[in-house]
DNA sequence: GCCAATATTCAGTTGATACTTACGTAAGTG
DNA sequence: CACTTACGTAAGTATCAACTGAATATTGGC
């Protein structure tokens, strides 16, 4: 979950992450989106969002094709709406910093 | 929104906004929650928070004291759910990638 | 006014990350 | 087999982000 959520704090990945968000797309397709950078910095963040499984990567001869696998995403948004309140854990989180505040004194 | 996702990134801001989630807490309580940094790194840290709209900060005597915006946390969750399903925008933008593509031809 | 308490800000260091260029490789094409 | 296409990987660089320690506000109590 953390590498997801690192790999969607670059925008230009969000952006990738968009392109294949419905269809399928080669990297060459991907890179040729993005006149500012060189293809191979598009290679480099699909192995970033690979990584973080936010795509998925099928071979079809030369050609390496790209799609969004949302099931991750989903998970992250679950993770989202559930990690602040998850109130047994933060309650003990708490209670740990205030004794941690009481032995510094 | 960016400013946002980039600071979730980093796991102490999402532990601290945790912390602050349900509660408002002095800032002193905040970082005696983090053994392993110092009080000038949550401060920091917590600049950050309150750049991206995710805390709220008020003042009380000396102390200052954070509390959980969720409001702007309900912001991101819909904007992760919208961004990548936008279709118009999306399909414009293959479109362009198309475009561009030929033209390098 | 002066001191203690609470907290931010500044300057400098270190490590990570986004990028470029150059090179390597695997699969199709004549 | 030579050649092209499609792509990743390596190495190097520059910028950014997280951190520490010291200095600097701001507030309240005496």
């Amino acid at each position: 979950m953390d590498a997801a959520l690192k790999a969607l704090a670059e925008p230009r990945r969000r952006e990738i992450l968009r392109l294949v968000w419905m269809r399928e797309l080669p990297a060459t397709d991907i890179a040729d989106h993005f006149a500012e950078v060189t293809r191979s910095a598009i290679s480099q963040h699909l192995a970033v969002l690979k990584t973080a499984g936010l795509v998925t990567e099928r071979r079809d001869g030369t050609r390496r094709l790209y799609r969004a696998d949302r099931n991750e995403m989903k998970k992250l948004r679950k993770f989202l709406d559930e990690y602040w309140t998850s109130g047994l854990e933060r309650l003990r989180d708490v209670a740990e910093a205030a004794q941690r505040a009481k032995e510094k004194r």
